[in-house]
DNA sequence: ACACTACCTGG
DNA sequence: CAGGTAGTG
């Protein structure tokens, strides 16, 4: 059985500031992610089988992990897989609490952050994002992590079983999962004709997805996609003496923040990654969109749904939302939250979805009377609120 | 160029 | 209806 190791973000997380398990795994970014408890998920990233969990007093973060004996190298694989979850988890560039801060100039913001706090954006693979997304469109969380989890299991190479991350007395009986899958590379994925997607489950998408994959082959394989990804970090070489010498956190973290490295970011760039990933077969602007801020570094794609349009107009009046306006939407957060407009809108549409209800009432109630408020940000009783 | 609809499937 | 898109008038 693997031991646990502590995650070091780098960056103190208090009241999860920086980072919140729940709230980032689980919010629709992502669907590789199954919950075995509160705090506690087992996933799979690359060729390993994670197990990561929070400890809500101290919201200190630990993982374990489990690996297939062909993919064993020598050496330091606690530091890989450290580091794996580092760059996934984006804790290098992006330091969170600061962001929540400037977003809450604009109220509806500062009414919902403090409800979700330690919302991260995820790193994720781009070849294994565009083909949940694909499979996203139409359709519910709960259905799409289930159809990704077929896909893994028809396709994928085998990882391992649950128990190679439990403790020998450890059990979770609601949890239906037992085994774990790499997610499929495109010459496995192609081996699927569209009745084998059909098999699956994905109804109308199984013809993008064979069609998709065709594409993509055509266009030179997942590295076409992965190749798209910007480099946030291709400015640093201008400063490489500076970075060199640079090994404190603060410091690290003031300098990008000040140089906003975001030469990239660009409106040219967006558009042309779009352009790009929208000559697949089943992928709009929403979700290409998706593609571009879960996993191509595209901080300010602002992935337009029905949640979002509806932002737009309930809290921020715009008139009529539908796809025309889309680039009027995308816009608007860009206009309201600037270079990361892509995160904040994820805030903001999380706060949407009926799973988060809960967590914004007990906010309201105190908004109620505004001397009750002051009392409300006693940290304890805010934790057990937000947190639990 | 726009608006409108069919489309798999499950709650 | 669910985090849409392609196809059609």
């Amino acid at each position: 059985m693997s031991n646990w190791i502590k995650l070091s973000l780098g960056v103190p997380n208090i009241k999860g500031r920086q980072l919140v398990l729940s709230n980032t795994l689980v919010n629709g970014q992502c669907f590789n992610w199954y919950a075995l408890r509160e705090h506690d998920y087992v996933g799979v990233l690359g060729q390993y089988l994670i197990r990561i969990q929070q400890d809500m007093k101290d919201c200190d973060i630990q993982f374990r992990y489990h690996t297939h004996k062909k993919y064993k190298d020598e050496g330091d694989e606690d530091d890989q897989v450290h580091s794996l979850l580092l760059d996934y988890f984006q804790m290098n560039e992006v330091n969170l609490e600061d962001l929540y801060t400037t977003w809450s100039n604009d109220k509806h913001f500062a009414s919902i952050g403090p409800c979700i706090p330690g919302l991260r954006i995820l790193r994720q693979d781009p070849w294994e994002c565009t083909m949940s997304f694909l499979v996203s469109q139409n359709n519910n969380i709960k259905r799409i992590t289930g159809l990704m989890l077929k896909i893994r299991s028809s396709y994928g190479e085998r990882i391992g079983d649950l128990d190679t991350v439990l403790d020998e007395d450890e059990e979770f009986e609601d949890f239906t999962v037992s085994e774990f899958y790499t997610f499929p590379t495109l010459d496995q994925l192609s081996k699927a004709k569209e009745a084998d997607f059909r098999a699956l489950g994905l109804g109308y998408r199984a013809k993008y997805m064979e069609a998709s994959c065709k594409i993509i082959q055509k266009k030179g394989g997942e590295d076409w996609i992965r190749n798209l990804r910007l480099d946030l970090n291709s400015k640093k070489k201008e400063n490489s003496k500076e970075e060199e010498n640079d090994d404190e956190e603060e410091l690290n973290r003031k300098t990008q923040d000040e140089t906003p490295k975001k030469s990239q970011l660009t409106l040219e760039n967006l558009e042309s990654i779009r352009a790009q990933l929208v000559e697949l077969k089943g992928v709009g602007n929403k979700v290409a969109d998706c593609i571009s801020l879960f996993s191509l570094n595209c901080l300010n794609s602002v992935p337009v749904d029905t949640h979002v349009a509806q932002i737009a107009k309930r809290v921020y009046g715009m008139s009529e939302s539908n796809a025309k306006n889309y680039p009027k939407v995308v816009d608007l957060f860009y206009q309201k939250f600037g270079t990361y407009c892509g995160w904040a809108h994820s805030v903001l549409f999380a706060a949407e979805l009926p799973q988060y209800k809960p967590l914004l009432e007990t906010k309201k109630k105190g908004k109620r009377k505004e001397k009750d408020l002051k009392l409300s940000e006693d940290p304890g009783q805010k934790k057990i609120k937000i947190l639990k």
